[in-house]
RNA sequence: UCCCCUGUAGCUCAGUCGGUAGAGCAGUUGGCUGUUAACCAAUUGGUCGUAGGUUCGAGUCCUACCGGGGGAGCCA
């Protein structure tokens, strides 16, 4: 018999229908002459209860057998419930085992786990409610996203992951090499990377914008949509070695449109995500932390507040709230300053523009005051900064002086500086972590429980 | 990398003033004709993270190391 998803009894109404499911028992409960399992399959995060009464005529499972998290396939009729809790469920006909879970082994119980305890057991924490959501949540968002851009005619580009710019400039890299580590190659005190595979230094993208912008400066909107590593010694609930970035990069395109299609963007995916993943964000509202819901609901409803960062810091240097850092102007806005603006002084988001030259990179253009840049952050309640990007310097002559100023290289640059020799457009692009974007969607407290296999310092298990 | 907290049963935790350990849940066994975190009863289960030290005596105090968590910095 066809294998019915879980997820399509519950959408539909299918009482009085002969089917077959098959998934994981999530647990048992007994009573004199009738019990009920609580079978999950991960189409949803709700589960199926079947009911194992005097008309079940048997199969291959013994009840004691019927544990919590053995697999099986069963056989039955759907019916109206008895119960309050589910309208539908399934009463059995034929039960087979697929695979035992033998309950004195079985690392999960049906009670509450902690998330630390679930990290250690990563290859069976998707069978968790929460860690299921967390999945078909990234899967929807992944979705969205692709969805955005392709509806607005946006090139997918695939920016490598092995780079051999020593330039990014955004973090600290690993290094690629088959040089044997035992016995690295050197000449003179340097180690010497010409018998190495690539013939030269090669190390992991920490992010695919410049080559994203290569790309933007012959497609005219592009983004990309791929893993990015980062060896930096940073252990905190939102970092990662590995994780994923979404950089859309446009060309013909100047600061505001930037901000316009950044904003449509967290509209978009955050809607298709309500509309969508209804019952996860339920959960992930009830709970993991709740106003996770209307947090997203009220970004939707919203007009995005724009204000330069000079006005920022005039806001914080007029409130009486205190802060645990200094505000002036010149420096980084701290996370306690960002949130404040954003839900303090506005409550929705806000994007702040022009910040000072000195605290953002190379590329990003100058603004005819000398002094601050076309960067845009865009800064969201509860969380901070969600996105940052920029209006990119597209005078050859001024980005190669603010690599110079910055005391880097222009050689390393060349190609880069080449997108603005020939045929040089005003372009703009944005980034942002898809693990930062679904901790601040499910409201999930560790980007480590966000992501399946989290790799971090010193942590590789799996 | 720095600061703070933490490590006790399979899981989540309690353990007072230093006197060799306890609860809930899970498991096991039994009971209960429709349960919903099922319920009721009984019961198994511990090198107290590791190594030193102080002490007549250490889960408890001290030191180091290891693991976990939170915060900072860096950043996405």
């Amino acid at each position: 018999m066809k294998r019915t998803r879980i997820r399509d009894i519950m959408a539909g109404d299918a009482i009085g229908q002969e089917c077959t499911v098959q998934g994981w028992v999530r647990t048992r409960r007994d009573s004199k002459g009738v019990s009920f399992l609580e079978l999950n399959d991960g189409s949803t995060i709700k589960n199926l209860q079947v009911v194992i009464d005097e008309e079940y005529h048997g199969g291959a499972a013994p009840e004691q057998q019927l544990a919590n998290g053995c697999s099986v396939v069963i056989s039955g009729r759907l019916v109206s419930s008895q119960g309050k809790e589910q309208a539908v469920e399934l009463k059995a006909r034929s039960i087979e085992i697929l695979g035992e879970a033998p309950a004195e082994e079985y690392p999960l119980q049906k009670k509450r786990h902690s998330f630390e305890y679930l990290r250690e057991i990563a290859h069976l924490r998707p069978r968790t409610n929460t860690f299921g959501s967390v999945a078909r949540v990234r899967s929807e968002m992944s979705f969205a996203i692709h969805r955005f851009f392709h509806e607005r005619g946006f090139i997918y580009v695939h920016t490598p992951i092995i780079t051999g710019s020593d330039c990014e400039g955004a973090g600290d890299m690993f290094t690629v090499t088959t040089l044997p580590l035992e016995n690295v190659p050197k000449n003179g005190g340097e180690i010497d990377y010409s018998g190495d595979f690539f013939g030269k230094k090669a190390s992991l993208t920490v992010s695919g914008q410049l080559e994203g912008e290569t790309y933007a400066c012959a497609l005219t909107d592009i983004y990309t949509f791929g893993p990015t590593f980062r060896a930096e010694n940073s252990n905190t609930s939102r970092h990662l070695a590995e994780f994923w970035m979404i950089e859309p990069e446009m060309a013909f395109c100047d600061i505001t449109r930037n901000m316009d299609v950044a904003e449509e963007f967290l509209k978009y995916i955050f809607t298709y995500l309500l509309d969508h993943c209804g019952d996860d964000m339920d959960f992930f509202d009830s709970r993991i932390n709740r106003g996770v819901k209307e947090n997203l609901a009220n970004i939707v409803q919203s007009s995005f507040e724009r204000i330069t960062y000079t006005h920022a810091v005039e806001l914080l240097s007029k409130t009486q709230a205190k802060f645990e850092y200094p505000v002036q102007w010149g420096l980084d806005l701290q996370s306690e300053h960002e949130r404040y603006i954003t839900e303090t002084v506005y409550g929705k988001p806000v994007i702040i523009t022009d910040y000072p030259k000195e605290i953002k990179a190379f590329y990003m253009k100058l603004n005819d005051d000398d002094r601050t840049v076309r960067a845009m952050d865009i800064l969201v309640p509860r969380l901070g900064e969600i996105i940052g990007g920029s209006e990119r310097e597209s005078d050859l002559g001024r980005l190669k002086q603010r690599i110079i100023d910055l005391g880097l290289n222009p050689d390393d640059y060349w190609w880069y500086l080449d997108l603005r020799r020939f045929g040089s457009v005003p372009h703009s692009g944005f980034g942002l972590g898809f693990e930062r974007l679904i901790q601040f969607v499910t409201g999930m407290q560790n980007i480590r429980d966000v992501i399946p296999f989290p790799r971090c310092v010193k942590t590789l298990d799996f």
